[in-house]
DNA sequence: GCCTGTTTAGGCTTTC
DNA sequence: GAAAGCCTAAACAGGC
C-alpha cells in the first residue's frame, strides 16, 4: 500500500513537475515570441535611445568615469531595468555607489526592491530576458534607461518646465535646473544640450521673452508660453507636437489683452504682476487646456463649461488670464480683486469666469477657514449657484459624450494615440471631473468644488501633471553621508520610463510593436473581469492617485490599447501575447502581477 | 570669462 | 519628393 501510494506519489508529481516545465516553456516561448517580434523591426535611428551611449563604451569622446564603469558593472549584471542609480551625489533610490550590487541584485527582481515596484507595466527583467537581449548585436539595447535621452523634444521640455512653473514664466537657468532634475540623461553634455534650448527659445515663436522686473534684477529674461500656444500638444502629451506653433507676429498686445495681462507685458519693460506677485497665479490644468473632443463649432457658443473645463484656447485663455489677474491663491480673501478683473473687452463667459473667481477667492485660503456664515463663504456659495445650472448641463454633455469610451477602435484621425489623441482619457478624465464638481455643488461645498474644479482626473500619463505629481508622491530618502544636491529633489522618473515604453510601444507611429505586459518575465495578471461600469454616472467614478495600481493600470490600458493598429496588427498581437484580453480599458483596472 | 540670446546652417526622420 | 518638425553645431553679440 505504501509502495503504491509512494508510486502514485512519485507519478503525480513527475506529471506536476512536466506541467509545470511546459508552462514554464509555455511562458518563456510566449515571451520570447513576443521580444523577438519586437526586436524584429529595426529601431528607427530618430528614436532618441540610438543616441544614448551604450554601456561600457564611451560616447562621444566623453572620459570614461567611474559613474560609467559603475553602469558597466550593472550591465554585466544583465540590469536592464530601472534599478541603476542615477548618479553619485544625486537623491535617487539606490543610489549611493555602495548599493550598486544590491540594485544590480535587485534586478532580478525588481517587483520587490525597485523603487517602481508595483508597476504594471513591465519595468523589470528577467535574468533570462536580459540574456537574450545581450545576445542580440546591437548594444543599443543594453542600455540604461535611466540614461536613456527622454522621447521628449526641447521644445516639449521647455514647455514642460515652464508649464510646471508656478508662474509659468522661468529664467533660462530655472529651466536647465528643471530638465536636469527631472531627467538624469541631461546631467551630461550639458553644453550640447542647453545651447539647443537656447535655439528653441529663440527660433520657436511658442517662446516669448519677458523682461524682468525692477525688484528682481539678475541675469537674462524670464521665458514664457506663448499664450496662443496652449495646444501645441493637445491632450496634454508631450512626445511630438502636432503642428509648430506660428506667430504672424512677435507677440504684441493682443486687443483683448489688459494692461497688466501676460501678453501685455511681451516685449515691454513693465513687469508682469506674476513677478511681483509670485503666487499670484493659478492654473487652469494643462491637461484639460487642450481637450478637444467637443465638437468644433463650439467657440460660437456660449461655453456650457465647467471651471477648467473649458472647449477651446480661448476660452481657457481667458479664464487663466481672469485667475491670474485677479486671484490670489495663497493669503487672504480679496474681494476687492474681482474688481481688478475686469475687462474692457468682455468675452461670453466672463460672467462664468468671475463667478468662479468669487468661488475660489473665497476658498483659496486654506490656512484659514471660511466659516458657514463668512461674507466670504456666502460669496463662495453665491458663485457656486450661479455655476450650478451651467455645471448641470456640462455633466450632461459629459454624459452623452461618454459611452464613446466603450465603442472600441476608432480610425478617426483624431482618436489615434499617435496623434497624441486619447479621447477614452480625455473623456473619461472630463466626466470624473464634471461629476466631482457637480457632487460639490449638490453638497454645497465650495472648497470640493474648487478642488474638483481644478483637479485633474487621471491625467494624460505623460503630462507635466503625472510627471510631477508622481514625482511628489514618491519623496525621495537622501542618505545622510550624502551632501545637499544642488537638485534638491530628484523627480520619480517612473512617468519618464512609462513614457519611454510608450514611446518604444509603437503606439506613438513610431514603429515597433507593443512589449507584453511582462514583469520579471511573467506576464500580468488581471483579476478584474467586472468590465466597464454599467452607469457611469454613478459613483464609480475616482480619483486615483498618480501613482496608484488603478492610475497606473490606466497607463498600460492606454499603451496596450490598439487603437491605431490594423486588423492584422491587433491580430498579431494578440498571437503574440496570446492573451486574448478585452479592449475595454476598464478590463485592466486593478491589474497585479501574477505570483 | 561666462552666461544669455540670436541667427544660420546642415542633417535626420516623419508625414503628406 | 517636398514639407514639416526636430536636433546639433557654430558664430556672434551683448550683458553681468
Amino acid at each position: 500500500m505504501n509502495n503504491l501510494c509512494q508510486s502514485f506519489t512519485d507519478k503525480l508529481n513527475k506529471k506536476l513537475s512536466s506541467v509545470k516545465r511546459r508552462d514554464l516553456y509555455i511562458k518563456r516561448h510566449r515571451i520570447l515570441r513576443c521580444y523577438t517580434m519586437m526586436l524584429s523591426s529595426p529601431p528607427s535611428k530618430y528614436q532618441p535611445f540610438q543616441q544614448s551611449y551604450n554601456m561600457g563604451s564611451v560616447p562621444n569622446g566623453m572620459q570614461p568615469t567611474p559613474y560609467m564603469n559603475s553602469m558597466s558593472i550593472a550591465a554585466a549584471s544583465n540590469q536592464v531595468g530601472f534599478n541603476n542609480p542615477v548618479h553619485q551625489g544625486y537623491p535617487m533610490n539606490h543610489g549611493h555607489p555602495a548599493q550598486m550590487a544590491a540594485a544590480a541584485a535587485a534586478a532580478v527582481s525588481p517587483a520587490i526592491n525597485s523603487p517602481y515596484a508595483g508597476m504594471p507595466t513591465g519595468v523589470g527583467i528577467s535574468p533570462n530576458m536580459a540574456l537574450m537581449l545581450n545576445r542580440r548585436s546591437d548594444k543599443a539595447y543594453r542600455r540604461n534607461y535611466t540614461h536613456a535621452k527622454p522621447p521628449y523634444s526641447y521644445i516639449s521640455l521647455i514647455t514642460m518646465a515652464l508649464q510646471s512653473s508656478q508662474n509659468k514664466m522661468m529664467t533660462l537657468s530655472e529651466i536647465y535646473n528643471w530638465i536636469m532634475d527631472l531627467f538624469p540623461f541631461y546631467r551630461q553634455n550639458q553644453q550640447r544640450w542647453q545651447n539647443s534650448i537656447r535655439h528653441s527659445l529663440s527660433f520657436n515663436d511658442c517662446f516669448v521673452k519677458v523682461p524682468r522686473s525692477a525688484d528682481k534684477p539678475g541675469k537674462g529674461s524670464y521665458w514664457s508660453l506663448h499664450p496662443d500656444a496652449g495646444n501645441m500638444f493637445e491632450n496634454g502629451c508631450y512626445l511630438r507636437r502636432q503642428k509648430r506653433f506660428k506667430s504672424d507676429k512677435k507677440m504684441k498686445s493682443s486687443p483683448n489683452a489688459e494692461p497688466g495681462s501676460p501678453a501685455d507685458h511681451i516685449g515691454s519693460s513693465s513687469p508682469p504682476p506674476s513677478l511681483s506677485n509670485p503666487g499670484s497665479v493659478s492654473s487652469i490644468p494643462h491637461d484639460m487646456q487642450g481637450s478637444n473632443y467637443v465638437d468644433s463649432d463650439s467657440e460660437n457658443k456660449t461655453p456650457d463649461i465647467a471651471p477648467g473645463m473649458s472647449s477651446t484656447p480661448q476660452d481657457i485663455r481667458y479664464n487663466q488670464a481672469d485667475i491670474n489677474q485677479g486671484l490670489p491663491m495663497s493669503g487672504s480673501v480679496q474681494n476687492e480683486n474681482i474688481e481688478a478683473s475686469s475687462y474692457s473687452n468682455r468675452m461670453p463667459n466672463q460672467e462664468h469666469s468671475e463667478n468662479l473667481l468669487n468661488v475660489q477667492q473665497s476658498v483659496s485660503n486654506h490656512d484659514a477657514p471660511i466659516s458657514a456664515d463668512s461674507p466670504a463663504s456666502s460669496n463662495a456659495m453665491s458663485g457656486l449657484h450661479t455655476l450650478t445650472s451651467v455645471n448641470e448641463k456640462n455633466i450632461e454633455n459629459q454624459q452623452s459624450n461618454l459611452p464613446r469610451l466603450h465603442q472600441g477602435t476608432s480610425q478617426h484621425p483624431e482618436n489615434r494615440i499617435g496623434g497624441h489623441q486619447d479621447p477614452h482619457h480625455d473623456l473619461y478624465s472630463q466626466y470624473a471631473q464634471a461629476t466631482a464638481y457637480a457632487a460639490a455643488v449638490q453638497q454645497h461645498n465650495p472648497f470640493a468644488a474648487v478642488a474638483a474644479a481644478h483637479h485633474t482626473f487621471a491625467p494624460h500619463p505623460f503630462s507635466i501633471s503625472s510627471l510631477m505629481n508622481v514625482a511628489e508622491a514618491q519623496p525621495q530618502q537622501q542618505h545622510p553621508n550624502q551632501q545637499q544636491q544642488s537638485y534638491p529633489q530628484a523627480k520619480d522618473l517612473r512617468a519618464y520610463h512609462e513614457a519611454v515604453q510608450y514611446y518604444n510601444s509603437g503606439m506613438n507611429g513610431f514603429g515597433g510593436l507593443v512589449p507584453p505586459p511582462i514583469n520579471d518575465g511573467m506576464p500580468l495578471h488581471c483579476p478584474n473581469t467586472t468590465g466597464p461600469p454599467e452607469n457611469p454616472g454613478s459613483s464609480a467614478v475616482s480619483t486615483p492617485s498618480p501613482s496608484s495600481t488603478s492610475s497606473l493600470s490606466q497607463y498600460t490600458t492606454a499603451v496596450h490599447y490598439p487603437l491605431q493598429h490594423s486588423d492584422q496588427q491587433q491580430n498579431d498581437l494578440r498571437n503574440v501575447q496570446n492573451l486574448d484580453r478585452p479592449e475595454d480599458p476598464a478590463y485592466y483596472q486593478g491589474c497585479v502581477q501574477a505570483n
